[in-house]
DNA sequence: ACCTGAACACCGTTCAAGT
DNA sequence: ACCTGAACACCGTTCAAGT
């Protein structure tokens, strides 16, 4: 009898895509959104660059399809609330949460908005907004501009920070943003320097964004009541 | 006296951040952000690609540089307006439209959103909500909230219908989408195939962006009055 | 001081050849 | 049917050599 010894890079199985999107997850998370090639994707699937394009089409459909696989997950993590408006705040924390782990996630639904995974989120948050008690065509608009703001803000925060060199922590580059505005000109720059540079080393960015997903919820109450 | 006559690729004088900056403009409106590229870049300046890096760090340097650039241009074409109601839909349509016509700014502002193109845009919106009469630490929550929006909606508008292949008119995209949506699951997608797919072919997503901005505006009303 | 362009170390993607 | 990996057509960036 032989001993089972090459254990580490053994392939049970032939390839499938769920296989190659786990793997490229993992590359993505581990060593960030260029860390994901062909290449390096194909080593750890220990077989060859080309092997992939027989099941993936493309290194696009590669991202949206880990980007898909994500937020379905962190969807289905939502537990439910007990009002409209604390489930929506549940979402949008949800998705800034998954987005903040994995800011990949983010630039890829910034760059393909169309695909699966957005769907996702608006579904949610339209059931939301028709509880919440919108009617009509309020309803979409209601639900886009909570969508764009949850997922544009999520995007910002996952992109601060990151590419920086070196990379830093958040409080370290708040505190070297602000002090950079410091400089800026009194009179070309009042309100940077009055108001977001003071306020800037401080806050806490998750606040901040549930402050304004409470400024939307209250103008959508407006034309509710 | 020889003629003058080789204007193709003629330099009158040497290179500059400057013209490196207008050239690389140039390229990204003519061939999308893909069209740049440092050769592509060296011949129109009629030079070699070594020569940028004297001028220009790198090629993330050069976007900003660009963005910065058109950013500072949109936002000295705003007029004044009578109110800061209306003074922040300019703002806002500004943004919109120079992200429109330039996808590229809005990838690159996603990109790298600490940059001198963002403290623009957040300087005007927040002395208009200065003039709005919100106080204190609101002050900075609602334009914070303003400006994600804002760039939030359009990135993901510019986003939409480009990287479609082959490219559609937006009217065709929007079609499209919808066709596809419609044949989702009824029990998982109720929203989308009740609300959204009656919406999205004929919406104007221009109006969409005012309606979203003007939730905000009522919502910041409501800690105002 | 500024420019040149070959060279380096990579990419995504294709495809003839294998099993 | 599925996999292999060399090869193709590119990139951004560097750097010795020029002016």
């Amino acid at each position: 009898m032989k001993k089972a010894r090459r254990r580490a890079a053994r392939r049970d199985e032939g390839l499938s895509r769920e296989r190659i999107v786990d793997a490229a997850i993992e590359l993505l998370d581990e060593r960030g959104e260029d860390g994901l090639t062909f290449r390096a994707l194909a080593a750890r699937l220990a077989t060859g660059p080309g092997a992939i394009y027989w099941h993936i089409a493309s290194k696009s459909e590669l991202l949206v399809a880990a980007t898909d696989a994500v937020v379905s997950h962190a969807m289905a993590q939502i537990v439910s609330s007990s009002t409209p408006h604390k489930a929506i705040r549940s979402i949008a924390l949800g998705v800034y949460a998954a987005i903040d782990a994995r800011p990949w996630v983010g630039a890829q639904l910034s760059r393909a908005p169309w695909e699966a995974a957005m769907l996702q989120i608006l579904e949610r948050i339209g059931r939301q907004v028709q509880a919440f008690g919108v009617r009509g065509n309020a309803q979409f608009t209601s639900a886009s501009a909570l969508l764009s703001y949850i997922i544009g803000v999520s995007i910002q925060n996952a992109a601060n920070g990151r590419m920086l060199d070196p990379p830093v922590a958040r409080a370290d580059f708040l505190r070297t943003v602000a002090a950079r505005w410091r400089e800026l000109d009194a009179r070309e720059y009042p309100f940077i320097r009055n108001v977001v540079v003071a306020r800037l080393p401080g806050h806490d960015d998750r606040s901040e964004f549930l402050a304004g997903i409470e400024l939307i919820l209250a103008g959508i109450a407006t034309s509710v009541s």
